[in-house]
DNA sequence: ACACTGATTAACT
DNA sequence: GTTAATCAGTGTG
């Protein structure tokens, strides 16, 4: 354990325009504190969601209830429930004023495997955390940590890697409608922990 | 290897 | 009333 491994990242690293912001997440470590148990992984996949120009945002209309913490200070989690089953753990980006967060959607585990094995029920690690619901179900993360700091918490947030190099490839998001024209869905290339190595339809992934 | 579907709820129309 | 930034199980080839 040397100290570049718990260095947190700064609020300035996710105060700027979210595609780069998630770009540069990849690598990072994601760590979750449960009663004394770290549990950690490292960033492999990502998608980013930018306020009003971006149709597949939940931003895109407006503030609302749900979507109130990505018009906040950046750095915080966003989380929300969907398809009535799986939450989804997003981290702000973008000044205050400007919508704007990244979809955390897989990791690659490090420590505390154990305890994902538990909170997953599944013991293979490649079903561990590579999907968005799969991980925050892996954490234990709910819309208890919605609007938590990740830049001052015990107990969610987001520690430099270790600067091992790594291709960055793009395609366009996952799982939705609206949007297509962006390719803001960034993974590291040839990470077996990635969420879906296939492409669902004719969709170009170039590198990054 | 791939396609299809039920689960189950909150947000929003 | 409809949809959703998903997953796991089932069925078919």
């Amino acid at each position: 354990m040397n100290k570049a491994m718990k260095q947190r990242l700064p609020r300035s690293f996710f105060e700027d325009y979210t595609p780069r912001v998630a770009e540069r997440l990849l690598g990072n470590l994601l760590v979750r504190r449960l009663s004394g148990e770290i549990l950690s992984g490292k960033i492999v996949e990502v998608e980013a969601y930018r306020g009003e120009e971006d149709p597949a945002s939940h931003a895109h209309g407006g503030k609302t209830a749900r979507n109130l913490v990505m018009f906040g200070e950046a750095g915080h989690a966003y989380v929300y429930f969907t398809y009535g089953v799986h939450h989804c753990l997003n981290i702000t980006t973008e000044k205050k004023g400007q919508a704007g967060a990244i979809l955390i959607r897989a990791v690659q585990p490090l420590t505390g495997i154990e305890g994902m094995r538990r909170n997953r029920g599944r013991e293979e690690l490649h079903d561990l955390m590579s999907g968005p619901g799969k991980l925050t179900q892996a954490l234990r993360i709910d819309r208890k940590l919605n609007g938590e700091d990740m830049i001052t918490s015990q107990r969610l947030y987001v520690t430099r890697g270790t600067g091992d190099r790594f291709t960055v490839k793009a395609s366009i998001r996952i799982g939705i409608t609206l949007g297509h024209s962006f390719r803001w869905r960034f993974f590291i290339d040839g990470n077996p922990f990635v969420s879906r190595t296939k492409p669902r339809s004719p969709e170009s992934i170039t590198t990054a």
